[in-house]
DNA sequence: ATTTTACTTTCGAAAGC
DNA sequence: GCTTTAAAAAGTAAAAT
């Protein structure tokens, strides 16, 4: 009985350094993400869960993390992409990806795909454009929605053209490079997205 | 309503030959073969005609890939297996084939919202960051099919025919009854 | 700026790390 | 889980022209 109690202070020991060690990872993607304290409260909620669950095993660390911030991310509606996650943190796109498809399922999150519309703020204030080209920028998106022009797309490619051609409606201009490079999609792809917005949508303009 | 034309685009079919065989003297003696132990315990055989690629093992096993239809998938092991005997004269005429996966492609003629049907239909999975297809999963028969918005379908783990063309259908069957199609 | 090549996803078998 | 094979879908990326 001894002896059982003595392990039990080893596993309660462990599981405390393990939890302690997953939250200062979760600081240290947090932080280097720029993301407010409700995101990484909200991702600790979701790998503290994981753990309860018992859903850490055969996985790292920091890959359950990883895919705990990407998840609060979402459910936050300030969403980054696995590219982003997998930047800052130690873990491969391709695991964090993994990772968070088996979260989702084991603790029945549901989250919709990620909304071109919630990369809208982030973009625009790294570019300095106005509330006014946002706006915009979100009322394209919303008729790209409604017109089946966001299907199968990227949401990053999708914000990035609907907020170049908002910032050009509105007198804001931004180059096609400084919104792709903000952005995190290739000039080509804006190109490819606002050419189809631009065709199959009534912004009345020609750009 | 249950007309779909399905084209098959790929099938996975494996073999047993019941005879080792050693993979260094079919290396050797061919050239169009590629062979890297370290990397892969199968022999790499590519034939033209059918346009397939063969992994031999070891074990006398075999894999195909790349025959777009059953007869041409059977064709290649044989034409395979007949190069081989031409080195190993007790290799058996007569084999068992096994179809493993096939995978074949469709069109549902109308578009799709990928958005509405994440939302309405069960079983699915949708990350456009990752990837354009929508992945739906059906159990009976157990396929997995990747929609687009395009309508074009691609549907794969299927082991017959049949199944390919019935899980299509039954998935464009789903999608109309939930009115997303 | 357009074209080509290539990678993302799904599936399955094989032998072995 | 990975390694290797082939193939389609459509989007995106990188390199070539």
């Amino acid at each position: 009985r001894l002896r059982k109690w003595q392990r039990k202070i080893r596993i309660s020991g462990a599981t405390e350094r393990n939890l302690a060690f997953a939250l200062s990872e979760l600081d240290r993607d947090s932080s280097r993400l720029g993301l407010p304290r409700s995101v990484r409260e909200a991702a600790s909620m979701v790998y503290r869960r994981a753990v309860e669950n018992k859903l850490i095993r055969g996985r790292s660390i920091e890959g359950v993390v990883a895919a705990s911030l990407y998840a609060a991310c979402r459910k936050c509606n300030v969403p980054r992409t696995l590219d982003e996650i997998a930047e800052v943190s130690r873990v491969s796109k391709k695991e964090v990806g993994r990772t968070y498809r088996f979260l989702t399922r084991e603790l029945n999150i549901k989250l919709p795909p990620t909304s071109p519309v919630d990369y809208v703020p982030r973009f625009a204030s790294e570019l300095g454009l106005s509330g006014e080209v946002q706006s915009k920028a979100i009322e394209i998106i919303e008729m790209a929605m409604e017109n089946g022009l966001t299907s199968g797309r990227g949401p990053t490619g999708v914000a990035a053209a609907a907020l170049y051609i908002a910032s050009v409606l509105l007198g804001e201009r931004k180059t096609q490079r400084d919104v792709a490079e903000v952005a995190g999609v290739t000039e080509v792809t804006i190109r490819n997205r606002y050419k189809e917005l631009t065709e199959q949508l009534d912004l009345g303009v020609t750009l | 309503m249950t007309d779909v034309d399905i084209k098959i685009e790929n099938i996975v079919a494996s073999a047993t030959l019941g005879k080792s065989i050693d993979l260094q003297t079919v290396a050797e003696a061919l050239e169009n073969v590629d062979f890297n132990r370290e990397q892969f315990p199968g022999l790499v055989y590519k034939l033209k005609e059918p346009k397939t690629a063969a992994l031999i093992f070891g074990s006398g096993k075999l894999v195909c890939t790349g025959a777009k239809s059953i007869e041409d998938s059977k064709r290649a092991i044989k034409l395979t297996v007949d190069m081989m005997r031409t080195m190993d004269p007790d290799i058996p005429e007569e084999f068992e084939i096994k179809i493993q996966n096939i995978v074949a492609s469709a069109n549902l003629g109308k578009p799709l919202n990928l958005e509405a049907v994440a939302l309405g239909l069960e079983n699915t999975e949708y990350e456009p960051e990752q990837f354009p297809g929508l992945v739906y999963r059906l159990d009976d028969p157990k396929v997995v099919l990747l929609l687009f918005g395009s309508g074009k379908v691609v549907c794969t783990g299927a082991k017959s025919a049949e199944d390919a063309k019935l899980g299509v259908e039954k998935t464009k069957a789903r999608l109309a009854e939930l009115d997303l199609i």
